[in-house]
DNA sequence: TTTATTTATCGTAATATTGCAATATATTAA
DNA sequence: TTAATATATTGCAATATTACGATAAATAAA
């Protein structure tokens, strides 16, 4: 059906899920980095930056500020986009809480060659 | 087009969006922390603990396989899924490494109420 | 005001994802 | 062999995502 069936699963599940789901493309993550690099992005230089179309870029910014992973100000005609400090360590905090609440316990389940890829 | 241009991205930015689109979903989410709560996976109690068909849990296991979040070992007629260990915490790293590539110097871009969402 | 510049939004085409019924496959038990 | 059990695969419908041309909106410069 393609509609995720959210109302089953807990709103932590639902929430990392959508954090996920923003670094689920490599644009985002270009963009993300470009960000990181030049401290606050010249926006416009994404669009040359990466080579993607001016409105797919928007698009992409639209959903890394809905997350809140950014931030942007408007200087004049143009924004200037920086990453949201508070957010991204609590995404990070999010992430990093979730892959360690994995410790090997030494359990068996030995590999093996899975035949359907 | 529904088609992501992976060719104008590096090789990392197109597998931890890959990685993180496998997260990108609650239910993976679910099964993961089934998983890792007990230990070696039960397997078919997913599909009870989980509101979803079989068919469905099936194919959100294909794509964790896919990746190698998990692995799968046949016992009898039933197969035991765990927690791969290695490609965990190479994955944990990556995401890791990726969050803490941003460090905040300060810089200003000052937070505004943005008018679209 | 008019023009240029920058970004956002709309509309749409192509493709991907999600979910499940039906069915296939594989192994164990009878 | 046959029946039961467990999981994977197929096929399909509903919806979501990606990308971009066209256009709107908003501000700055002339």
């Amino acid at each position: 059906m393609g509609v995720t069936k959210t109302d089953i699963f807990t709103k932590q599940q639902n929430e990392l899920a959508s954090l996920a789901k923003v670094l689920a493309h490599p644009a985002r993550i270009a963009i993300l980095q470009h960000i990181i690099n030049t401290d606050t992005c010249i926006c416009g230089d994404l669009v040359n930056e990466i080579g993607l179309a001016q409105p797919t870029i928007s698009q992409h910014l639209k959903e890394l500020k809905k997350e809140s992973y950014i931030q942007g100000t408007i200087e004049g005609t143009s924004v200037c986009y920086c990453i949201n400090p508070e957010k991204w360590r609590r995404i990070e905090k999010l992430f990093s809480a979730f892959f360690q609440s994995y410790q090997d316990s030494g359990a068996t389940c030995t590999p093996l060659t899975i035949k359907n890829k």
